[in-house]
This record gives C-alpha cells, structure tokens and sequence, in this order.
DNA sequence: CTAACCTACAACCAAACAGTTGTAGGAGGG
DNA sequence: CCCTCCTACAACTGTTTGGTTGTAGGTTAG
C-alpha cells in the first residue's frame, strides 16, 4: 500500500527506508537481479554468501522501501523490482540540484563546475 | 582522495557511505541547507533541536560521503554543498533503470513503455 | 501419507549508529 | 592578556542493524 502514491509524495520516514535499503551492496545487488527478471528468495539467497534467513531479511528491507515487490507462485514467492521507487528516488535528487541551481542562479558562482551543465528551466 | 574519481567510479564502500548519509532526515535537511549557501557548523547546529556535537557528527558524515565540503574561514569551518556526487548518485540509479529496461526489451513486458518488441500474434 | 522444498519468524549476538556530556585547543575581540 | 566563540574528539549509552541458528507452517512431488 505505501506504493500506490510513489508517484505522489514520500513522507520522511519512507524516504529513510529508501536510502537505509540502498546502502547495502548485497541488496543493491539483490535490486540489480530483480530488476533483470523475477527470482525467488531462495534462489536469490544462493548468490550470496549468507544464509537464506539473512538474504530474506534483505528482501523484507527491500520491500519496506517499496524497492520490490513479491508475488506467489505455488511455494516459492517472486521477488521483482520496482522501477517506480527508482524514479521516485531520482526526483528526491532533483530538489537537492534544484535548491543548487537556485544558489547559482542567486550569486551567480559559476566557479569550477563542469561546463556541460547549463540546463536551465 | 575518494573525492578525486567522483566523476569516474564508486567503489562500493564509497556508494555504502552515500546512501547510508541520505538515509537520515537531519542530514537530508542539512544538504539542502548547504546546497543553498553556505553555513558554519554552529550555525547550522542551531537549527536542530540537538547537540552541537550530534550535529557535528552528521556533517562528518556528509563528508566522508563527499556530499558536503568544508573550508576555513577564520574560526569557523564552512560547509557547502557538492552538487557533484548528487549526480553521480543519479548515474548510479541509472543503472539499475538500464537493467530494468534490458528486461522490458528482452520480454516486451507492456507495461507503459514502447512495446515494439515481439508483439506479435 | 511421507519426504523434500520454500518460506516465515523468533531468539540471540557482535558491531555500528545516533545521541549525550565533557575536555581541550585554536582564533578573534575587548 | 583574558574571555568568548567555534571546533574537534574522546568516552559513554541505548537502539538499530546484519548476521546466525532453530523451529514451524504451507506446498509440491512421489
């Protein structure tokens, strides 16, 4: 349910998720893999040097920040990825350049950055 | 010295500690702070309701993920925006968007996207 | 039914985190 | 000089995190 409105508005504590679940490399893997294709979480948890519980926990994080979904099939669950949340995620990038550029545009201190910028509204 | 090849590649430990400092309101907050001019330690300390040395911390933290810089100005220390690693971060979910839209291409999964890809009856 | 497999979840543990207080040093202003 | 302000860092504490093992339930295969 908190991935119907990605498209609307992240609240604060959904937004902690979603970085908290991105700064682990096995589950910045884990999204790579899902985003690819589908896999079940025992299939995922053969790919990693941990146990089953552990890539489990990882994808229970995952799927807290609305990074994956799961699906049933017969008694395996498949874990795919949402590319939503990855957009959503890149629109929180864009407030910081946004508030950036607002500086630029304020003082005008084009001081060292880098030449290729130049996209103004 | 990790600052140096923003441009180029992250290392792993290097993405950890980006995501890890975004995962936190009060750091989120202080990047758009300094994104818009710059502040001295204590003077952003004075707009969290806790320690100084807390606050201090958390620019620390910012640092190590290069996402803030500081420079000296007779006592106090600096701290601005690096609107450089904010775009590598994008170039980092770009990624996993590219793998995402491998799998569209390979499957032609119509979902929203161009479904030019094996459609046929 | 029985066995094998996939998943879920609890309990436990070491390490990292986020906050605190306290101490100490460097830089400016009277 | 003396005092104040800004910073840095150590030490301590409660909570979270990332991993483990173990147990239990549900589903498919034989």
């Amino acid at each position: 349910m908190p991935v119907a409105d990605l498209n609307q508005h992240l609240d604060q504590e959904q937004v902690d998720r979603l970085f908290h679940a991105l700064a682990d490399a096995t589950r910045r893997d884990i999204v790579m893999r899902v985003m690819q294709e589908e896999h079940s979480v025992s299939s995922l948890a053969r790919s990693y040097p941990m146990s089953f519980a552990a890539v489990q926990k990882h994808v229970t994080v995952l799927e807290g920040a609305a990074l994956v979904t799961k699906r049933r099939r017969g008694r395996e669950q498949l874990v795919r990825g949402n590319v939503d949340t990855i957009r959503a995620t890149h629109r929180l990038l864009d407030q910081f350049e946004a508030v950036w550029r607002d500086r630029i545009h304020r003082f005008g201190e084009v001081l060292a950055d880098d030449s290729t910028e130049g996209a103004e509204a």
